[in-house]
DNA sequence: TTGTATGCGTTATCAC
DNA sequence: GTGATAACGCATACAA
């Protein structure tokens, strides 16, 4: 008993319920859980002192006895981005469906390899059944160790590694399907702001998907090196030097904001002079004030099937897929236009 | 032992690592939780030997005895809001710096009461130390049943009942800066989008410090009532039908694009035409590119000090204030501009 | 159908 | 400094 105990009421356990109903433990403990053959008459009574008394099970006793926690660990590097807050949301949603709980941990917000270790170790004390990793930083080398003691799923980014289950968007689909709309708008000379596979998991491929795709139809493609977000300005100069180019395509919506801000500061008509391309088409952005054309995975889809996923492993049945690659869908907004209808505007 | 069980390794626990340190659990306990004494070759060879198992403390064991999970139980309305994305990620933070976790509860998202009563039922289960209520609509009736047994902090939103404490940003002081801010600009008659106080704790107060402010310096307002986000086609309209208008204020930075976007599809020019002013100043919305004035709330700030409030309620101390009213900052953007300037543009 | 007894992993209180 | 032992609240195998 320690200090903070001090003054507060202490929550009823079945034994409270036990003496009030006028039974054994046993009894309530079968009530409460369900399980078990009790007297209807003797239910009832039960049922009503654990009412008057306020009684609500006490998960943590549970867990300790049953050995489960019903409990998953979310690893999320960035929780205040729109993108993992809609997945944490939704896979919150489909783990209650399942019976399961949600606990969040992240890594502080700092890049710290020490954090990163603490928010594992939590969710480790908290025995939580199974871990979900949403980063798309986090290499999977990082993630190995702990997969190896627990079930992982790394969700919203595709991973090659077979001892870990991944639910993503495919990338090279989208990347494609973002390019093959540029080219059906007639574009034929485009820059792509590339992003190098090292330095992310989800926009590297995405970019050489969007390069590839329109080499291969036969596009004229500018390669501009966009690790960094902040330098929209040399990506939007590099672009006007090239005046034969005629689309620019960002490897996120991010990436995209940045680059009209710049086109609109030197005076560039979007998509009048210059079409532009996103990626993730999610929050504000599409709608039709800024109407940013885009790739937009399937937020909520990769967070049921991920907790679906990590459901299945728990039972110790194989994911039906153990990589799932879901197809994403275009937004087609205002900022990319076919070329010459806009000359002509 | 249940069925999911089999073939699942078991944790290494205390007594594994007594047994392989060649000690007994209670220098094990002593080592792994600091408290006692102990010496200090034993305690290398009892640190050595839970290394090498891998063991981790077991929380719930832990606060089984402890009668403490060291843990908040949070419950949002809507976690995939930007809004509410950011708070969490503040408060967890803050809380992971008090020693506490923070687990999260929403209400499936869903409208129906018995969705909230699990919700909270469930953070009750868990043995939270403490609530905190994020949420602009759950009415203070909701809450102080849950209040009465838990300390409870809401979060972001003002709440006068004298059992609850609060952290927020005061609506009143952000109303009346942003509508000081559009007097200064030059604008004498402006409409309001008004939302009634019982709609919500939040954007009432707000809009009615808006209007009041606006008239009581003397300017002409016309109030429109904007209870629904979804009519902003007639807001717009009826701002039109008044010339005299020079600038609309709207509720949330979310009714601000609705109208942005209507008064686009009439060709009526921001701020050229008419200003508009909105309300979070939250996202993408405030970059150059739409650059919607309005006026930002210290998420992180509400979050820390909610955190500590809950804390301090914790440790039996009575919080420095029992509601906060923090004070947010105005964001110029440029969808408000001078009247006069702009008819010269 | 109901009650009794045992154990889950940890901390705390004692003796030693 | 160290080691038994008793809780904590619940589920469950078993006895009645």
């Amino acid at each position: 008993m320690t200090d903070r105990d001090r003054g507060r009421p202490r929550n009823p356990t079945i034994i409270d319920v036990a003496h009030r109903a006028g039974v054994s433990k046993s009894v309530v403990s079968r009530v409460i859980s369900g399980r078990g053959s009790v007297g209807e008459e003797t239910r009832q009574r039960v049922l009503r002192a654990a009412a008057e008394l306020g009684y609500v099970v006490n998960a943590v006793a549970r867990a300790m006895v049953a050995h489960r926690t019903y409990t998953v660990g979310a690893f999320v590097r960035d929780a205040a981005t729109p993108f993992y807050g809609h997945l944490l949301t939704a896979m919150q949603e489909r783990a209650a469906f399942h019976g399961y709980r949600v606990v969040t941990a992240t890594g502080s917000g700092r890049f710290e390899v020490s954090d990163e270790y603490r928010a594992l170790e939590t969710l480790a004390m908290l025995r939580v059944e199974a871990l979900i990793v949403c980063s798309g930083m986090l290499p999977s080398e990082q993630i190995l160790p702990f997969a190896a003691r627990l079930p992982t799923v790394v969700a919203g980014r595709p991973e090659t590694h077979p001892n870990i289950t991944s639910v993503y968007c495919d990338e090279a689909e989208g990347g494609a399907g973002v390019a093959d709309h540029v080219l059906e708008l007639g574009h034929r000379e485009i820059a792509v702001v590339t992003v190098p596979m090292s330095s992310s998991v989800t926009m590297g491929p995405r970019t050489a998907a969007m390069a590839g795709r329109l080499r291969k139809r036969g596009a004229r493609v500018l390669e501009i090196p966009g690790a960094r977000g902040e330098s929209a300005g040399a990506w939007a100069t590099e672009v006007l030097r090239h005046p034969g180019i005629t689309a620019v395509m960002a490897p996120s919506d991010r990436h995209a904001i940045a680059l009209l801000e710049q086109l609109r500061l030197r005076g560039v008509a979007v998509p009048g002079q210059l079409s532009v391309t996103g990626y993730d088409a999610i929050g504000d952005l599409t709608t039709p004030l800024i109407g940013l054309t885009g790739w937009r995975q399937p937020i909520d889809l990769i967070g049921s099937r991920t907790v679906d996923a990590v459901v299945q492993l728990l039972d110790g049945e194989q994911p039906p897929d153990h990589h799932q690659a879901l197809p994403g869908t275009l937004v087609v907004g205002t900022t990319a236009a076919s070329p010459t209808a806009d000359d002509i505007d």
